[in-house]
DNA sequence: TATTGTTATACTCTATAACTATA
DNA sequence: TATAGTTATAGAGTATAACAATA
């Protein structure tokens, strides 16, 4: 047969589905959303980077981050610099404000994730979540 | 020590938002949307339900629902009946046509995940990310 | 009074199409 | 011409607050 078990590819689904929403609830006082937190996160761990390869890193359009990249720079949270190289790029790079808004505030979503594996879940059932969150991750990309 | 590994919540958050907006890209042609596939697919597997059961069930607010129910049910997706018992209550059940859209359109973007799932990875994989979305629609709940 | 649901409103997320500037 | 990015526009997704109806 051509495709797989589709009772599993639903399990993921509804599972990915309503954790991303509880994942959206989960906003500490000092709101930074979900995704300025993925893209904060994604600066913070791979240096300055490009529009677009923020874009691609995020699996969305790169038309979606305009604005979200001209508030976050407003607020501080990340700076612009010119490409040298290259007149039509820009560089993208985390501040230290936005550090500090990725450890207070961001951060808080992972802990509250973390709290209700650690909670919930068996040591074995947290690593096997860690394992699929990567493998996830990978079936994101169109990249076999 | 009190929270778990917040490298792992990370790894996992990172999955399901990349997942989640892979997944929603996917939408096949006669377009239902992947709210819609989440109500129909539920009320199809667990029979006639309420709007506050569905958005619990879905993990949305109420309000969430109400415009997209209306859709739904003009679009005869699904039929709407007095609960006999309690006159604030309304009963949705999913109807032949939402069944039909439910195959056509809605297993649409399973099948694209099962294919991807099939084609990158090992069955052992495969089945750690089956288990993994059990996990996580336990997660996204409150109750413990 | 408490519960179920809806209306009103607003903001986030995300996409497509068209445009500008640089290569 | 091709590529990187922005502007314009729109629709999906989701929440909070206020309200109506029923219990």
């Amino acid at each position: 047969m051509l495709t797989a078990d589709v009772t599993a590819a639903t399990a993921v689904r509804r599972g990915v589905i309503h954790l991303g929403r509880r994942l959206r609830q989960e906003r500490p006082a000092h709101d930074v959303t979900l995704l300025q937190l993925g893209l904060l996160a994604e600066l913070n761990d791979h240096g300055p980077l490009t529009p677009g390869q923020l874009a691609a890193a995020q699996r969305v359009q790169p038309q979606s981050l305009t604005r979200v990249l001209a508030t976050l720079t407003s607020r501080g949270l990340l700076a612009r610099a010119a490409d040298p190289g290259d007149g039509r790029r820009s560089l993208l790079a985390i501040t230290d404000g936005g550090r500090e808004a990725l450890r207070r505030d961001v951060d808080a979503r992972d802990r509250w994730l973390a709290q209700a594996m650690a909670d919930r879940l068996t040591g074995t059932e947290q690593e096997l979540l860690r394992l699929a969150g990567e493998l996830m991750d990978r079936l994101s990309t169109d990249k076999p």
